[in-house]
DNA sequence: CGGAAATTAAAAGTACGACTTTTATGTCAC
DNA sequence: GTGACATAAAAGTCGTACTTTTAATTTCCG
């Protein structure tokens, strides 16, 4: 299960991110670009264009004379949704789902308050809607189906909030709900007050009610950091 | 004034990226890597590399018989710092300052909060230290090198949060904080409430008091906002 | 023996040309 | 009009030759 691979340089990239990302290759590990094109076998080129799209990621750093070294995770274009990707894949999940949930503690909220004064009428549909939805597929076994409407609620908060950074991180809280989701065993329904949280934030947002919503968009935050406390060490 | 262009490559790169993130091209403007070639003198090595790096940016789409398509705003990489550097050159730079103040607003108190828990006595030394020296320059058109320590000052609590993703914010900051200040007429001092409130977060985190340094910097990112509130339309 | 200057070579950067692959679009038969 | 087919346009890939930078080594002078 590697990666579909419409194109030599998407699966070189997709080989080389991952391992990069996984700490295959410590920091500070030189890679030349003919070795590289040989152990992949594609040409120079394919391989450069790579070597290229990793460096706008700080990932590698290309250097004359030396080589294409590794840089130290510090550098990492940590915000790069492929990045992010590559980082939930790989060996240290757990922590990354950890910072992840923290940044989302602290924008979530605010975004929920902002969505409340700036949401429009088809956006608090939408949002009611999605809410509904969680209800509906919260018991029984459907996460699947819950994971969809929970992804799409948070995404609707987001973009409305009008702030294009935070609309921006809905591809990431998508990843980390994924993420989450496909972790856990998977046996237990979702938790019921996290639920009705949702519910009660469609409505404050409905209402223009900006405090309350960023309360109990709060309180969702919190919960899942909590949540992940008890998964995780 | 253009870039430093150390190679072919960051020259292209930074003549497109700027071009594209400035609306030069609107999205749906197809550019086809020939042309491209031959309007910049190099060679298509040397602009489907740069082509590549834009892909990965979100800022273009190449598809095969078509060209290289300008994507809409919505799906750029915001987060990308080398985005930000060319959106902060460009037109719209005070809108972009206003959505990166509001994240800032989400986050560098909570931030905060962390560092308050998490901070080494080296940082808490660090941290003491730049506040000082945003008092020691806030008087007498030394915004330069007020900014300096500004800068450094939210870099350390940025980082000492522990949390990855907010670390990585730090470049963001600084592009903000720099963008101001050489965007505002720099004739006035800075407001003297923000110096002092600086002072008291740096005290609080060394106190490990996390309420009361979230609280602080809460205000301290209030005070920017309506700042911008009033500089700004 | 030491340190600076010149030399060397290794690796990335650039260029060019040939070829392949995908695919939008136009054409033709029905 | 609709569907199958042919066409061509543009990106994708490759190989090779050449240039440029620069780390490392060697040389040479004090």
């Amino acid at each position: 299960m590697t990666t579909p691979a419409q194109g030599l340089h998407s699966h070189v990239l997709a080989a080389l991110g991952l391992a990069i990302t996984a700490g295959e290759y410590p920091p500070g590990t030189v890679l030349r670009t003919d070795e590289l094109a040989q152990r992949f076998d594609v040409s120079r080129t394919v391989v450069r264009e790579v070597v290229r799209v990793l460096e706008s990621m700080h990932l590698v750093e290309s250097r004359r004379r030396v080589g294409v070294t590794v840089l130290p995770t510090a550098r990492w274009n940590v915000y790069d949704p492929q990045v992010i990707r590559w980082r939930l894949a790989g060996a240290d999940r757990p922590r990354q789902l950890r910072s992840l949930t923290v940044l989302r503690s602290a924008v979530e909220p605010v975004a929920a308050g902002l969505a409340a004064l700036n949401a429009t009428p088809e956006q608090c549909r939408e949002l009611t809607e999605q809410a509904l939805g969680m209800v509906a597929t919260s018991r029984g076994r459907r996460l699947e189906e819950y994971l969809v409407h929970d992804i799409a609620f948070h995404r609707v908060v987001l973009s409305a909030s009008g702030n294009e950074m935070f609309a921006r991180l809905g591809d990431v809280v998508a990843e980390v709900l994924t993420g989450r989701t496909h972790h856990h065993v998977m046996f237990e329904d979702p938790d019921p007050a996290a639920v009705t949280l949702h519910v009660q934030v469609a409505e404050a947002v409905r209402e223009r009610d900006a405090a309350r919503a960023e309360e109990l968009t709060r309180r969702i935050a919190v919960g899942a950091l909590q949540e992940l406390d008890v998964l995780a060490p």
